[in-house]
DNA sequence: GGATTGACGTGTC
DNA sequence: AGACACGCCAATC
């Protein structure tokens, strides 16, 4: 099986390290997507299909935005495994989100 | 099989 | 600094 760009994506969100965070695009530009962003995004519409469940909830937009939070099965869920690793999250929104961002280019 | 939408990002106004 | 517009490509209708 050829690693598909889905896999790679599922690949990268497993490596990101407890209490960090990344963007859609960090994980897009480190697999050579670039602007294909929204192809990471569909790929983690698949989180609830593969069988060991990705930290998806580390995965947030640019901004440290919760944009996918209604994807979990309660969406409260994100916020609350988010705060559960030391990430403050306030209206749905990371904060510190430049501190605890996971830059998948330069730690993989 | 064409048209629309989408867990987004970046550039421009 | 906030709002609007465009691009990217796959999945769904």
């Amino acid at each position: 099986m050829e690693q598909t760009f889905y896999e790679q994506v599922f690949e990268v969100v497993k490596l990101i390290p407890k209490g960090r965070v990344t963007s859609y695009g960090a994980i897009a530009k480190s697999l050579g997507a670039g602007g294909s962003s929204r192809m990471v995004g569909h790929a983690m519409r698949y989180a609830g299909s593969v069988h060991p469940p990705l930290p998806a909830h580390r995965v947030v937009n640019s901004v440290g935005l919760l944009t996918g939070k209604f994807h979990f099965n309660p969406p409260t869920l994100m916020a609350a495994l988010l705060e559960n690793e030391g990430i403050i999250i306030k209206n749905d929104k990371v904060q510190n989100f430049t501190t605890h961002f996971w830059n998948p280019l330069t730690e993989i």
